[in-house]
RNA sequence: GCGGAAAUAGCUCAGUUGGUAGAGCACGACCUUGCCAAGGUCGGGGUCGCGGGUUCGAGUCCCGUUUUCCGCUCCA
């Protein structure tokens, strides 16, 4: 675990010495849990971004993109069920000094009656044997009927307070219940606090007349308002899907390790409509096809997991996790959740538009289900930068640190360089990288020794290195030089375009996914 | 947000019981070398995270604050 840590640091100063991400406002002590990205880091995204939209759009005639607006209608988080969802309520226990959900500890508490009765009933059935009445036991039994008052007079007390939103009743609630601290065994606790996860902001210039509206807590949102555009203008049949990519924010109460948790973040989303009750099979295609794009990254299979939900978010039948093995362990980096017909029912209910799809093969109307793929580009860029980090040991016991990335995301595809600073080298290699330069990202470098310019490549992850030397104003060959075997070839400069270009391309990449 | 630790040059870090700020690497210029970070000469760069306090004097002691890291919670 220490090690682990310590893989982490590196990687996290890695980023900040070779340009992939800064803190956010450095100069001003920074901005908490906000980062930029640098000259680097900038590329590496948008190849990364490139990679996820090509493989949707281009791949798939049935999806479309979109990119729809960061400010919405207010309403429309109230239709999602963000506004509700996203306001916990909060207490602290002043002796363990731990934080928990009120309401979660009160249906902790409500579970504990469950677990009784069900104990009175299983020590029953051990006496009674083949004779017992389950349903007239439970009807007739005085603790059982107890219980069970006491959990429905909670219940009924618990349900008010959260329509109301009553944070003292929710904190009453609990010392009425006697509740514990499950650390600190006490009940020594502070008021109930709300947190609100979405950022608000104010429309219109005029503070009488402005309204209050939501920095978006997710992109999908964007795609289910849009969904009669994109249909209708589209002229779509089910099934189909919508992708999009962009930012996102919230306000989260802790946000930490780096870019993973990030309070402004960025998403690619895909959500995908379907015949109701064909859900679970598309949701299962998803599942496959989405671990399929990560794979082909090469990062290493190994490193993927899926991990299935139990608990189930408000709007989904089905949802499960894309993780990665991250240098802090197994993480989320994707979301893949069968979100049944819940938005567009809500967004029927609340904008009071007829939001449905006239199926002609069954010749029937219906609100579409959903699947949802919805990935965190920073987590992406996260996963592809730890798989990439390596501190490669050499002979004579020196070190190298070099990024394998997969060549169609490196930031820097080619790095072209005078051997020596004279004798016309430098201006036959300017040459190369002008001729070079429109088809990917090339880099001149002539400063300091050979050696030290092929590791400052290695840092940033450039597959290939192009040495011009003597012998190359003689017969128009170079030394080509790759990352990951640090073999170098000799090759004329006529073939370099295509040579390079066949690795480092992003079609090469899409290729793989068929 | 609560608790613990930390903050000195671009990076990694020294800095003694309080007495005027250092090294290595990196960076810039020139010379030299030339295929895997290690040559020479010269040079630029820090109000020691920020704000108060104690003191004749604070990088050092005290208080506050910001940011980062580690736990609690949530998620893309």
């Amino acid at each position: 675990m220490a090690q682990q840590d310590d893989l982490f640091k590196k990687i996290v100063s890695h980023c900040k010495e070779y340009g992939f991400v800064f803190q956010s406002s450095e100069i001003y002590d920074g901005l908490s849990a906000v980062y930029d990205y640098g000259q680097n880091g900038v590329e590496l995204k948008n190849n990364i971004k490139r990679y996820w939209w090509e493989g949707m759009t281009l791949l798939h005639n049935n999806i479309v993109g979109i990119d729809s607006a960061i400010f919405m209608h207010p309403t429309i988080w109230k239709a999602s069920g963000h506004v509700d969802a996203f306001n916990d309520p909060l207490i602290d226990n002043r002796d363990s000094k731990k934080r928990y959900r009120a309401d979660v500890l009160i249906e902790d508490h409500l579970a504990k009656y469950d677990e009784k009765i069900e104990k009175e009933v299983a020590k029953a059935r051990k006496r009674f044997g083949d004779s017992f009445d389950e349903a007239l036991f439970r009807q007739t039994n005085p603790r059982i009927l107890e219980n069970a008052q006491k959990r429905d007079a909670i219940h009924e007390r618990f349900a008010k307070a959260l329509n109301d939103n009553n944070l003292e009743e929710l904190r009453q609630i609990i010392i009425d219940c006697e509740i514990v601290c499950p650390i600190s065994g006490t009940r020594n606790w502070t008021d109930v606090r709300q947190f609100n996860l979405m950022f608000k902001t104010e429309m219109g210039s005029t503070a009488d007349g402005a309204m209050t509206i939501y920095l978006r807590p997710e992109t999908a949102q964007g795609i289910f308002v849009n969904y009669l555009n994109v249909q209708k203008t589209g002229r779509m049949r089910l099934p189909f899907g919508i992708a999009q990519i962009g930012k996102a924010f919230r306000n989260e109460i802790v946000a930490r390790q780096f870019i993973f948790r990030m309070r402004e973040f960025e998403q690619m989303e895909m959500q995908f409509f379907v015949r109701p009750g064909e859900e679970l099979k598309w949701f299962e295609h998803w599942k496959q096809t989405r671990l399929r794009w990560h794979k082909a990254l090469g990062l290493g299979d190994h490193k993927y997991r899926f991990h299935d939900h139990d608990k189930l978010a408000h709007y989904a039948n089905a949802a499960t996790d894309i993780e990665f093995e991250m240098p802090f362990g197994f993480k989320e980096v994707e979301g893949i959740h069968s979100r049944t017909n819940f938005d567009l029912s809500q967004h029927e209910k609340y904008s009071g538009k007829k939001i449905q799809y006239f199926d002609p093969e069954i010749n029937e109307s219906y609100v579409p289900y959903v699947i949802e793929t919805s990935i965190g580009v920073d987590r992406m860029f996260l996963s592809v930068l730890s798989a990439a980090y390596e501190e490669q040991p050499l002979d004579g016991g020196e070190v190298r640190a070099v990024l394998h990335l997969p060549p169609a995301l490196a930031p820097v595809k080619c790095a072209v360089m005078p051997l020596v600073r004279k004798d016309g080298l430098p201006e036959k290699a300017l040459e190369i990288v002008n001729d070079l330069k429109f088809d990917f990202t090339t880099h001149y470098e002539e400063k300091d020794s050979i050696g030290k310019r092929y590791r400052r490549q290695d840092a940033i992850g450039t597959p290939y290195c192009v040495t011009v030397d003597h012998q190359t104003l003689e017969d128009n060959t170079v030394t080509l030089r790759e990352r990951d075997s640090m073999e170098q070839t000799r090759v004329n400069v006529d073939e370099l375009r295509s040579i390079v270009n066949e690795r480092v391309s992003l079609n090469a990449l899409l290729r793989r996914l068929g």
